[in-house]
DNA sequence: CAATATCTATCTATCAGTAGATAGATAAAG
DNA sequence: CTTTATCTATCTACTGATAGATAGATATTG
């Protein structure tokens, strides 16, 4: 057993991907983890530090996948593309959605520092994203700036993750998919 | 005072479209009405009958206003897409994200009767706004089939809402609605 | 009409369960 | 010994939900 904190953030990544930070008590976590809730407290003395971690984590976790895809540079935009849009279809593999769309949906009961860096997370996807654009901007075909379009294909990759789950199937992530590969030459 | 059970229900909506349905109580909602707790349970047994009041109405209203798109024949597809986009920038603008978004992200705690009647909801969108593109097909410059492209728009729109209220401002919205009239000839 | 019954809407009071959080004891590791 | 990690025990606050009472409106019945 190495480091227990990672291993409740990480019993907790799963839980609140699945039924928010306002689904999971300290007390579940702890059971999940073999020890008392007072004993997550040590680790995370309030639920906002909780949230921070997972966060972190998150964001961590994800950027290092994007550098990966930014590392091809003899990759095409549509194999990016789809490399990116894997991402999320991994994650409604699991039934569940995007941490930060889910935190998204809890805003109102987020703290002020979780608020913010939130907010940062998303606007990390956005500019890698935008600039994958910006870089194969001879392979699209589109009106849009990099950033709009950026923009619109993040807002419909978390749409479709909260969608599809209540559907049951993965009509909307496919959709999403066949209209960005739709946008290119 | 006209019927108190509307007047529970319009308070309700107000709140889980910004803290979800875990985010309100029996106790805080009694207290906006100026009732008590128990008086809620009067109208609305448990805490699921609230929720497929609140998904009905949000429905009925929801398809009243397509069916008033759908009546100008006359429109063309930008007008009402307009809209129906306009319908989602009503609400990004009280700070609120679409009833069943945030129900969605609430998949895990609702009844298996709200999952059904949510399920419809986003269906009836889906094919509400299928036909319009499907009627207007001579107006649009893609390859997608009219069902795709409404579950892309549906997506899309929905995820604006929950990344804008993180960020503060309507630039996800804004993009999505370029995205959808760059779609048309 | 008057008496009886039922319904509506609300209250007070309470329950069992869960929430996040804390204090202080205790064990384990180095 | 001190630090790290965990426990026991507890607290306060809040949750959804129920029971039982009541006042007043409405309906039914003799």
């Amino acid at each position: 057993m190495s480091d227990k904190r990672e291993h409740l953030q990480n019993i907790a990544q799963v839980h609140v991907q699945k039924g928010g930070l306002k689904g999971l008590s300290f007390r579940t976590l702890a059971d999940e983890a073999g020890i008392k809730s007072s004993s997550v407290h040590y680790y995370f003395p309030e639920k906002a530090d909780l949230a921070e971690a997972l966060i972190a984590q998150y964001a961590d976790a994800l950027l290092a996948r994007l550098d990966e895809i930014s590392a091809k540079d003899k990759w095409s935009l549509k194999k990016k593309l789809s490399a990116f849009i894997g991402i999320f279809e991994s994650v409604a593999k699991d039934d569940a959605v995007c941490l930060c769309g889910m935190l998204a949906a809890e805003f109102d009961n987020l703290s002020a520092d979780n608020r913010a860096q939130l907010s940062e997370v998303f606007r990390g996807m956005e500019k890698w994203l935008a600039s994958v654009f910006a870089t194969h901007q001879d392979e699209l075909q589109t009106s849009l700036s990099a950033t709009q379009l950026a923009r619109s294909v993040v807002a419909g990759l978390e749409g479709a993750l909260l969608i599809d789950r209540v559907a049951g199937n993965t009509q909307y992530m496919a959709a999403q998919k066949s209209l960005v590969i739709g946008l290119l030459k």
